[in-house]
DNA sequence: CCCGGGATGCTATTTTTGTCGCATTGTGCT
DNA sequence: AGCACAATGCGACAAAAATAGCATCCCGGG
């Protein structure tokens, strides 16, 4: 076995949640848009295979804008992130919001302006004020 | 066609993926509470057989307790949530923290204590102040 | 010592994904 | 009208994932 890799354990994010993510990266996208997105540039036919696949689960649906056709997630973004979120939230913070927000605001995803932690600040003034 | 869902698109999660999120909300399982944890209760056996090709490809290990196997993910809870959660705000956030947080708060999530708000209203003068 | 229950080790099979290549069709230009 | 170009509609396949069934093995009880 040339088996001795530790630092590439194939990866286990396959085309199609990809595609799902680009797409709702961008909300619409062309096909030649999502070829681009990816790192790899995998053949425009591949792609729009998966966006066909994707379509016919119900995952993904497409308007024709002009002669191409535009593809856009199936569930609207902000329904999709809902979940994704909570989800996450479940999965990796033992279903606390507190931990998340902390884990956010350690810099744990990015550095956060001044600004941004203060207009944080007010956001969270709010919001308790309304409980 | 006969396709005229739009209620329920087929699960685009794979037991892969799902199989890891146990993994990383339980931190460590042996097969059978991996199994326990599925709604539709796969086969012992599918599991196994995933669980041996999860750690084929890397992504998971196991430790000998006892007699049976407790599995866990081969990288780290904290650093897999890392990019978890950096994926997410990259991809439903449009990268910003700021949105994550008010998502957070807007209860979009779940219902947040009183308490919980004053904890993170904390948490934040105190990261604001290290900036 | 023999047996049953619980777990694991393989292996086989069926779907789904992931990738392409090629024919076709629609547009705008010359 | 004839053409080059850009996109789409299919169909073919190999690879990977998902699901099961069966042979074993290990330990504690009768």
């Amino acid at each position: 076995m040339t088996e001795m890799k530790k630092t590439k354990p194939t990866p286990l994010a396959r085309r199609e949640r990809q595609i799902m993510d680009v797409l709702y990266k961008l909300e619409r996208a062309t096909v030649g848009e999502v070829v681009a997105a990816f790192p790899d540039q995998p053949h425009y036919s591949t792609v729009r295979a998966q966006l066909r696949v994707l379509e016919e689960k119900g995952h993904v649906r497409h308007e024709e804008h002009g002669l191409r056709y535009v593809y856009f997630p199936a569930v609207p973004r902000d329904v999709a992130r809902r979940s994704a979120l909570r989800h996450l939230v479940e999965t990796f913070f033992d279903g606390s919001t507190e931990k998340v927000v902390a884990a956010l605001l350690g810099g744990e995803v990015s550095r956060i302006s001044p600004e941004e932690m203060d207009r944080l600040a007010r956001l969270i003034a709010k919001s308790g004020k309304e409980s």
